[in-house]
DNA sequence: AAATCGGGGAG
DNA sequence: CTCCCAGATTT
């Protein structure tokens, strides 16, 4: 969950899971369905399904027990080698390097490395660099450590270097220049935008059509869907046309069109089949679909009735 | 090496 | 708005 997302908002995602999965057997033995319902609104569902699919490896290949080396681990479905390392160096006291985001970060500016990490050696710097540093001694402390540091103090635009504990031989801090300057970084390139058309179809108890999963890959793969197109019959019906929202990724900005459909009788429904009624007044049923859901319904009870 | 995978916190 | 987060995997 903390691959690339911050630790407050993985926090209430993390304890509700432990509940629903409270071990490597419960979560293996769950369907991978029930697993992305507990991952709705996280976002990167690979990694809901490859943690899925790792517990099953563990308890089938590794007797229930994580593996305690850096291959064994790097074999698992998305665990790469700083996950690795940060579960050796926290969990079995290895003196393995972590090489993530905020260490990135301190370990640039303390050695004011001149190159832009996004470079390939910048990346083989960083790492031999954070690997010379780990201590032998207390790898777990240390591991906790320099990430806490990253998150606290070293923060992106507002380092507080007065409490710093390495300010005394940090290069950032001794150039003159402004620490934020580091780390260097290739300049932003432009995020192409992208339109769609998603439908909102309620039936006469006012819960929602969502789609089977068709695709366990791309963009909400394994999760239910907003239709994008509607049988023809049902084009006559009124709808409603709701104001665009955006909807940014990684890669893209996907500008959506969001149509509503209320189908007041009984007549469509034999046109849906291979999906669900979500009915969003209820909590206790949880459906793997992506948070964009939730929030053009928001956008619908906010927005009603427009057009 | 570059692209692809979400969503949100913070400024 | 922009930047980036306890990155991994595919192309």
């Amino acid at each position: 969950m903390l691959q690339q997302t911050q630790v407050a908002t993985a926090i209430p995602y993390f304890e509700r899971f432990m509940r629903v999965f409270p071990s490597v057997s419960a979560l293996a033995a769950a369907s991978v369905d029930a697993v992305l319902a507990q991952w709705s609104g996280l976002g990167y569902y690979a990694r809901g399904r490859n943690l899925h699919k790792a517990a099953q490896i563990i308890m089938r290949d590794h007797a229930g027990e994580l593996p305690r080396t850096a291959a064994q681990l790097v074999a698992l479905p998305g665990i790469g080698l700083s996950t690795a390392n940060a579960i050796l160096s926290l969990s079995f006291q290895q003196p393995t390097a972590i090489c993530d985001g905020n260490v990135r970060r301190v370990l640039a500016r303390w050695s004011a490395l001149p190159l832009v990490v996004e470079s390939k050696q910048a990346e083989q710097q960083l790492w031999q660099l954070a690997q010379t540093l780990q201590s032998q001694t207390r790898p777990r402390d240390y591991t906790q450590a320099i990430m806490d540091l990253g998150a606290t103090l070293c923060t992106r635009s507002n380092p507080d270097c007065t409490q710093c504990p390495v300010a005394r031989d940090c290069g950032a801090l001794a150039s003159g220049e402004a620490v934020t300057s580091w780390p260097k970084r290739l300049p932003k390139k432009t995020r192409p935008t992208k339109t769609a058309t998603l439908w909102l179809v309620f039936n006469k108890a006012g819960a929602l059509w969502l789609a089977e999963p068709t695709s366990s890959t791309g963009i909400w793969g394994g999760l239910h869907q907003l239709p994008q197109s509607l049988p023809e019959t049902l084009l006559g019906q009124d709808n409603y046309t709701l104001s665009p929202i955006k909807h940014v990724f990684t890669h893209i900005t996907l500008v959506v069109t969001a149509k509503v459909v209320l189908l007041s009788d009984d007549r469509h429904f034999h046109l849906f089949t291979n999906g669900l009624w979500y009915n969003p007044k209820d909590k206790t049923r949880l459906i793997a679909m992506p948070a964009i859901v939730d929030k053009l319904l928001a956008h619908w009870l906010q927005q009603g009735r427009s057009s």
